[in-house]
RNA sequence: GCCCUUGUAGCUCAAUUGGACAGAGCACCGGACUUCUAAUCCGAUGGUUGUGGGUUCAAGUCCCACCAAGGGCGCCA
């Protein structure tokens, strides 16, 4: 909002510069940072500081940078649409006049309403990998992060402008996976799974492998059926087919749960051999290096760019027997996104930072190859999810917290707390509150952190409802909900108040005008962590307008004025949660 | 050995990308529900931003060194 009005104060500030005989730099708009002051601010340290460069005068940076913002202040006067004009040590503050601003902002939400913030249509599509679960094997709290990490990315890059495609990519074949079907066959031959799908896959599984651990010659079976894999021995592929859906089925019940969609699923087993012509390719055009049998296939991407400090090392690209990687798989898939979407201007890889060299490695050897696309792949790297106390998320040590546990605890225990709080709900909508807070709740805090960062798990802090959390951003959307209910009837129309806003009103407004470009800026970081944090603040600002504030007993103009900004409050807070992909229940 | 990331209040984290007084939440202490839902609000306590240099008008943010923790380094995924 007002990019027009400061595009525009900009040019007059140096159009007064230039006549002034001072360098010519940009005029950089930044929101006055004191919390309850609408306006805009630029400062002159810069310009002063080039200033002083460039002529050789001694006056100190910050006194110069002071007289020049003087100097504009006074050639501007008051624009349109401005209160106040101040110079603060060396900045330049103007103050949006407090009636036209908010009635600006406030309309402007509840004309847009769920297209609030939404940036114009940018024409570039991007798609988005994130979770990456294996098959056969348990989900738990480590896998959680990529999944609303990845679905959180996704909503704010569409929000922002972006055509988004979001991409999966099971781990369905691999060693893991023959382990698995080597002790269903042998131990569990004709059993299916019933409720609980995904815990029942990571029991067997772990199963398998304690019996391997025990009886270290039964590997030898294994690698006996992966060899009855590697032929297509129709018996082995067809239990691998059914017992691969019964996973995808249980994952499935997991992201309807926790809302997570996606539009195409790429699979692991679909890159063997699309993989393993890269290479041969690899290898004619001289970049591959072929010691098969007796060593691997490799690249030394250091002595192919001709670097003397090592940086990318060397890519194994094929095992000496000639079966494929996870390198071997990752240079056909970037190939098959390519192909599948030719106009794709960026594809993201939401994977853990463990595998930052291994991207840096694939990336540059599809650059090296010759992909155009090449250099449109990015790795968005997050961190893990520990236990206290340092402790790794591990199936074999016992360590994890599986993901329908987890969902659990929290939708019961919030439910709880419905039932404490809201004894008059219906069972159903008790259910459904609960579901939201529970699931809310979860997610919160994986996106509220840096991506680099490592979130810890503990159940005392995931299931804390109180202070900042998403029960916090959603109990603030009740409440303005239940504001509007109860003074009933439609809105008022649009009027610029006519008396002095308080302070609350003031930094609500504030908040909630921050929202679109916030947006940009979360978009272009790929970081959620900004809107997890403007939802909060925007949260709290309701809530201390909320105590502060009396709407429905307000005097009329008063009262019609505040309804209309506890609907865009209303309003701007949904649109934060949906951009988290958290509900917006309607009681709590 | 080389490379990457992190280090901010007792704990968990922010800080408009180099700007104004480093802010929240937990926890602890003290207050506020016959008034729009107290899953809330108000107040108090709490800081030499790991250490030492440097660059800059300006450094939590950039550069160098050191310390500490975590991660990665040719046939795991």
């Amino acid at each position: 909002m007002f990019e027009r009005e400061q595009t525009e104060l900009a040019a007059r500030i140096k159009d007064f510069l230039a006549s002034q005989g001072l360098p010519d730099l940009p005029v950089a708009w930044v929101w006055i940072p004191f919390a309850g002051s609408w306006g805009i601010s630029t400062s002159f340290f810069q310009l002063a500081a080039l200033e002083a460069r460039q002529s050789g005068l001694k006056v100190p940076v910050h006194q110069r940078a002071q007289q020049i913002a003087e100097q504009v202040a006074d050639h501007l006067g008051i624009p349109a649409g401005f209160e106040k004009v101040e110079a603060v040590k060396g900045y330049l503050n103007l103050y949006f006049s407090t009636a036209d601003y908010a009635r600006q902002v406030i309309s402007t939400v509840l004309a847009q309403g769920s297209d609030f913030a939404r940036g114009e249509p940018k024409g570039q599509k991007i798609m988005v990998e994130f979770s990456q679960p294996n098959t056969h094997k348990a989900f738990h709290v480590g896998h959680l992060r990529s999944a609303i990490l990845g679905d959180g990315l996704c909503r704010i890059l569409s929000h922002a402008g972006y055509e988004v495609i979001r991409a999966n990519y099971p781990g369905d074949i691999g060693l893991h996976v023959i382990k698995w079907l080597w002790n269903y066959m042998k131990y569990h031959a004709g059993e299916r799974p019933d409720r609980d799908i995904t815990r029942w896959m990571g029991d067997l599984y772990a199963e398998a492998s304690r019996r391997l651990e025990e009886n270290p010659e039964l590997e030898q079976e294994v690698r006996a059926l992966y060899a009855r894999w590697d032929r297509k021995d129709p018996q082995v592929v067809n239990l691998w087919k059914e017992t691969r859906q019964w996973s995808l089925d249980g994952f499935n019940e997991m992201y309807a749960l926790l809302d997570i969609p996606f539009d195409r699923y790429y699979f692991n087993s679909m890159f063997e051999e699309a993989g393993k012509e890269i290479v041969a390719d690899l290898i004619r055009k001289g970049i591959a290096i072929d010691e098969r049998p007796d060593g691997a296939v490799y690249v030394k991407i250091d002595d192919v760019l001709g670097l003397k400090q090592e940086k990318y090392r060397v890519l194994v690209v094929l095992r000496s027997d000639g079966t494929a990687l996870y390198a071997t798989e990752d240079l056909a898939l970037a190939r098959q996104k390519f192909s599948d979407y030719p106009d794709l201007s960026r594809a993201l890889y939401v994977v853990d930072v463990r595998q930052s060299l291994h991207f840096q490695q694939v990336f540059k050897t599809l650059e090296i190859a010759g992909y155009p696309w090449a250099d449109k792949l990015e790795h968005v790297a997050y961190e893990l999810v520990n236990l206290p106390g340092n402790v790794v998320v591990s199936s074999r040590e016992g360590t994890v917290v599986l993901l329908e546990d987890l969902i659990r605890e929290a939708v019961s225990r919030a439910l709880k707390v419905v039932q404490e709080k809201n004894p008059d709900l219906s069972e159903e909508a008790k259910q459904a509150v609960a579901r939201a807070v529970g699931i809310g709740a979860i997610k919160y805090p994986m996106l509220a952190r840096e991506n680099g960062k490592i979130v810890t798990f503990d159940w005392e802090t995931a299931l804390d409802f109180d202070g900042q959390a998403a029960p916090y951003i959603q109990y603030a959307y009740v409440r303005a909900g239940s504001i509007l209910r109860k003074a009933g009837g439609s809105l008022p129309p649009e009027t610029t108040p006519q008396y002095a806003l308080t302070q609350p009103e003031i930094v609500l407004v504030d908040m909630i005008a921050r929202i679109p470009k916030e947006v940009q800026r979360a978009a272009a970081d790929l970081k959620p962590l900004q809107i997890a944090t403007l939802g909060f603040e925007l949260a709290r600002a309701f809530n201390d307008f909320y105590t502060q504030c009396p709407v429905i007993s307000a005097e009329p103009q008063v009262r019609d004025q505040r309804l209309r900004l506890v609907a865009a409050s209303r309003q701007a807070i949904a649109v934060l949660l949906a951009l988290m992909g958290i509900t917006a229940p309607e009681a709590m």
